[in-house]
DNA sequence: TAAATAAAAGACAAAAAACTCTTTTATTAT
DNA sequence: ATAATAAAAGAGTTTTTTGTCTTTTATTTA
């Protein structure tokens, strides 16, 4: 298990993804996505038409169509990507699974967990979509299995 | 999804039950644990056998038997808990699941996440198993749903 | 306006995780 | 020794997650 779903994981990669590779204005289509970060292209297609209903993502269909993103969603941060498509139990829920954890009737590690989400969702608050773009266009880093 | 699996925290739950309700050095048995953390039974003796197999707990069967812990387990970071059940990929896994990512090829957030997991690393070693028994004692802390 | 293109949508299939039920084995107390 | 007890083990089922394949819809270009 990581911290993320697996469609998670590739919801994250592929707007790095795309956000990197349309730079320039253009469209990406899903194949090229899917080769880009190494995830099944269907599987991946669903996990795009989600981020699209939520409008993380745009698309248009039809020749030279494919996916991008506009200007004010690149600089949203990463949290919204990770709610969108795992919801916020990473940042609220409660470490040892109790539903009814809470500061008056906390599970033995709430104070604990409670530092450790705060670090997670503040990371992900604080780090945008586009801000990757870098050191991906000089191949400092990778999105590939 | 929450950061450990459902396994995980069950097993979580049921080695501070056990340490907490055989304080005495008597043993509690599967119902009971059961009962008290909120756990579908069979599935907790499935995970308690593992456990008992990995020296986590002890067991003794017949009339009087139950679970019980050793005082040196009792003084064992609950990572090795987690490491039993969950693995090693919580503090050594790429959080965007990528199985090739490594400091000389790493994921975009491969700093990020290097923090995040060295945090949770180091919370779930310094906390021990029996360190939680006073407030469970207390009734300040819970372990049912 | 017709053909080509590419995403959207729908319907499955496989694998993994979570959970259940029954039988067996070991221990204890009578 | 025997019966009662309780964990161990085995053999499932259900649900969720992950992944595949096909058909439909929208868009564009020729």
């Amino acid at each position: 298990m990581g911290i993320f779903s697996k469609t998670c994981e590739y919801a994250i990669r592929s707007v790095f993804f795309i956000a990197h590779r349309t730079e320039n204005g253009s469209r990406v289509g899903i194949k090229e996505i899917a080769t880009g970060i190494s995830s099944p292209e269907h599987f991946l297609a669903k996990i795009l038409q989600d981020l699209s209903k939520k409008g993380i993502v745009k698309s248009v269909k039809g020749p030279h169509g494919g996916f991008y993103m506009d200007e004010s969603t690149l600089q949203r941060p990463l949290a919204d990507v990770v709610e969108a498509i795992d919801g916020n139990g990473l940042f609220t829920g409660c470490g040892l699974g109790l539903v009814s954890c809470s500061e008056s009737k906390p599970c033995p590690l709430h104070n604990e967990f409670k530092v450790i989400r705060k670090n997670i969702h503040e990371m992900l608050l604080k780090t945008t979509i586009k801000e990757f773009n870098g050191d991906l266009n000089l191949g400092v880093t990778n999105l590939k299995k």
